[in-house]
DNA sequence: GCCCGTATACTCGGATCCGAGCGATCGGAA
DNA sequence: TTCCGATCGCTCGGATCCGAGTATACGGGC
């Protein structure tokens, strides 16, 4: 069916994303980035960032519009998106949204094997869990309140942090629920299926 | 701090669980694995397989048993979890239970520049994404059905269909929620933040 | 005037990932 | 009997990913 995206690396539509705005050199992409907070959405480390870039430029997505030096520091190459680069972002965006894709997020491979810790491992290590997603839920709920009703940005614009949020809630939820079924063995615990105490927390 | 797990791709993982039941050689575990339905929690290429398996030989966490061959077959090498790595995978389950960690889902990154779609765009490509997670749900939900209903396993062995489907849940809603808000004009869209109409799905 | 920490900007090599491909065997239909 | 598709089991090479490393420049304290 349809062939493989030319560009996988989800960096790329980031890159894109900020090129829309303005021509960039890949240092300053890095730059934009953090101080835009989009690195919590976006995993990004220098390495991948310029293999991303290369990976644009040879789909003919970006294209270098100038090579700059100040003083002797190393050549900074300033990109900009070319017309099918701005096709593509938007095109990419839209079949991102449109169609959920099977990922494989580590706490869902690990609930797989939630029975191997017994009842009180897998207990003690779901409520370690839930502070975690507290903690989490806290920090970014007052983040966004901070930039929205600062009037920092429009809500639009940290929309992401909303969706964030709620699957962090709804996570925590399942896992409270779940650290009760065990504890009132609501949730039952088949034979055999258990550890010697004290054998995972060495 | 904690230096770099030694496996990290969560293959290793599913591995090591087999490995708890009986030795195995790698292709019965892809069999094993597409069998049980943990493909669906596990991102399984054989490629990917086959390096993991030798990652876990050289950390030390399983050994090979044998080397059997039948016919003029290729040799099959057949493989035990050591004491090492039955107590390696109960400290990484419990760490990976315990502590969330920083994912980047694609729809994440997707939603932080849903505005460039303009409202009629995000609209239409959220509708989409909302009615094949209806079907995922539908589809996740009747397989559960039939295992748990049917006494085939019980609950605590797929108790992770439980969490995918109350995940998936929380995105429908949240999805829906956007719809409705781009739709009556509560979620405000800023100018410039939109797209000539028709310039995505050409 | 010198030192040191921080910022600038990128390179590199190794680890990891993955899907196409390969050579063999087996079972059943013609 | 002979062919063909399905299954068995693994290999290979290219793509991707990433963090440590490199090299220069700037700025402020003493």
């Amino acid at each position: 069916m349809s062939t493989r995206r030319r560009v996988s690396n989800l960096l790329g539509l980031a890159v894109l994303g900020l090129l829309q705005e303005s021509p960039m050199h890949p240092h300053a992409m890095a730059a934009a980035f953090r101080e835009r907070g989009l690195d919590s959405a976006f995993k990004l480390t220098t390495g991948s960032l310029y293999d991303t870039v290369n990976a644009l430029l040879r789909a003919g997505w970006i294209s270098a519009v100038e090579i700059t030096r100040s003083g002797n520091r190393p050549e900074r190459t300033v990109y900009a998106h070319t017309p099918l680069g701005r096709q593509e972002f938007l095109r990419w965006l839209d079949e991102l949204l449109r169609t959920p894709a099977a990922e494989y997020p580590k706490f869902l491979s690990a609930v797989t094997y939630l029975g191997a810790l017994g009842k009180e491992g897998a207990a003690a290590a779901l409520r370690a869990r839930s502070a975690a997603l507290r903690t989490l839920i806290d920090d970014a709920r007052r983040d966004h309140a901070r930039v929205v009703d600062g009037g920092l940005a429009p809500r639009l614009f940290v929309i992401e942090v909303e969706y964030a949020v709620r699957m962090y809630e709804a996570e925590l939820g399942w896992v409270e629920e779940i650290i009760t079924e065990i504890e009132t063995g609501a949730l039952e615990w088949p034979q055999g299926v258990a550890t010697e105490a004290g054998e995972v927390r060495g």
